[in-house]
DNA sequence: CACCTTATTCTCAAACATAGTCTAAGTCAG
DNA sequence: CTGACTTAGACTATGTTTGAGAATAAGGTG
């Protein structure tokens, strides 16, 4: 049973060094928190980050350990998001003898005490995304001007490229009236990226069609590929929120519908409709009432809810509904 | 934007090898194959796996290299699964030194020729995981005889962990008449294991509750963690097949509904209904008729078809779908 | 030709989703 | 105290998707 057996594992590879990043969300009455730390000086924040130490049992457990000794929080729900291992990961790298291999999970948590003792704090995820808040439409543009650049970008396509640039974009950010996919935050990042709209491609060296001076300006950029890492987190808890009951991990202990509806929203950048939203929740058997009303609705009082936390061992596969993507007819 | 900024990054972390484990999948008229390499002696099987060189500009890249040097398969679909670190991935590495990480991928190929040349040939992933081929029921018993032995893990727990054994089993295995979930491979494994039905369990000499004796005698098990691998690999596939096309990936370029209907079968586990199988894929405009018909279906003749390979720049979001999860009601 | 096999088309009801309307029960300004 | 405003929560009408099955088509074979 020893790795022995492995005939082709050579000594080239030692030469790595693996660290964990972690994308930490918690939901504000504001939207959807996520934790970063400061560089000294202008230096674009960056996700937390930690090694993998060898005293650790799992990869789960090397991160909780040390997100929870760096923040003093409690991770409820921890998912492995992907393993990032580009030898040119960041600029920097090139050139290196060493590659380095980032492992990103995402987790939630539900306090959200400021504890900014140190370099670390909150930030909303949209003022990196700001283009993936669709809750008011395109209501301060980005998106308008987003798809004005795309437009661009396929007009001055060689003509075998056209076609792909054009279903690639349509796909990514919709056609116009088009359903809009809340999944997508990777693709559009990436393609986004590709074109040189986001500073992180012209950092990388990246050959790009868009000018450095063409970059969305609304966004904010995160160190090395830290931004693509938490794209793949929202994606992923976007995702799971409709078939696995993870809103709650983001929740009080006691809510209201509306709150319920607001949190999901804020996650997915979409809105819904308040019944339907309201009739879904209430069928899948996810809540309880509690018995007690919150009066400081700014209207009729509602009634308090808790997570029917034995839902989990009924049927895990369960979720918050959204508009589902499967039926996106052509 | 170099390194230096990652203030916890310590040097205890350097003694770390990776390697890329690859669950290479084809699918064949007699179900769903996987790539082994075959050990010296009565050594279980172990999947494929390389080390990743310092050469490779992406991990991606990396994994194609070797695969494709080692088998001459070109591989189609390629998809990360998971990272496995833990410090006791297998036995041996206790008490080691340098913690050996392992990045798992799933890959799809079209070609079943043989190349056994070396060590290397495809088996069934049912000779693994028998109990996931419920395509007739449980026709061979080996899900009797496993429920019956989660029904004396249940009966002899303690008081406290009763109810908490009842759920993760009926969750994981559904009740008798109950829906049975295809996509929990991975949950069913686990399960497996901690019960102690499977070997691996002994062999790393975790405090089961089965002897050793009990191990489910059909299932063949492989080398280290791999069979836990092979289940996130089965696990992703039967996920992706409903809202991505990559049957496609499997099937010759021509084909008939119900061949196409037979891969997805096999691929599932179960059984699907035959013109409402047809009827989704048609409206979901994944195929298109070639015009011809096949004659040797031993009855009458059927269209044959192929894939539309313009729906991935229509809508990639599709697939053939399955009978869907979400409606477990309780 | 009778009969077996698979292909292909339809039908029908149940379940679900979408987009509303309408009523209830609070707060707050005057 | 009233009327405007706010949110809560129940209900309705309509269309789409699914699950299960019957019915018909078109080949092969004894």
């Amino acid at each position: 049973m020893s790795r022995v057996d492995r005939s082709r594992t050579s000594a080239s590879q030692d030469a790595v060094t693996v660290d964990l990043s972690a994308v930490i969300v918690t939901a504000s009455p504001d939207g959807p928190l996520v934790l970063v730390r400061s560089q000294d000086g202008a230096a674009p924040l960056a996700l937390p980050a930690g090694p993998l130490e060898p005293q650790h049992r799992t990869l789960e457990a090397g991160l909780r350990n040390w997100v929870e000794e760096l923040t003093g929080y409690n991770l409820g729900y921890v998912e492995q998001l992907y393993s990032f291992g580009d030898a040119n990961r960041h600029a920097s790298a090139r050139g290196q003898t060493s590659r380095s291999l980032s492992i990103g999970y995402i987790a939630l948590v539900r306090e959200t005490r400021p504890k900014q003792s140190s370099d670390i704090s909150w930030a909303s995820w949209y003022r990196f995304f700001p283009w993936e808040d669709m809750r008011s439409g395109d209501e301060p543009g980005v998106m308008t001007r987003i798809r004005e650049s795309i437009a661009g970008w396929i007009a001055e396509a060689p003509h075998d490229a056209r076609q792909d640039r054009e279903s690639r974009s349509t796909n990514a950010f919709g056609k116009s009236g088009d359903r809009w996919n809340e999944e997508l935050v990777l693709e559009r990042y990436e393609l986004l990226y590709e074109i040189g709209l986001v500073p992180e491609a012209h950092r990388d060296g990246a050959a790009c069609w868009a000018p450095r001076e063409a970059a969305i300006v609304e966004a904010e950029s995160l160190q090395s590929d830290h931004r693509r890492i938490l794209a793949t987190g929202i994606s992923r808890l976007r995702g799971k929120i409709k078939y696995r009951p993870v809103v709650f991990e983001l929740m009080p202990p006691r809510f209201t519908f509306l709150q319920l509806q607001r949190t999901v929203e804020a996650l997915a950048g979409i809105e819904l409709h308040k019944p339907n939203f309201r009739r879904l929740v209430e069928n899948q058997g996810l809540v309880e009432e509690t018995g007690s009303v919150s009066t400081n609705t700014g209207g009729r009082p509602a009634r308090l809810l808790r997570f029917r936390r034995d839902i989990l061992r009924e049927r895990p596969t369960i979720g918050v509904g959204l508009p589902s993507a499967r039926s996106q007819k052509g």
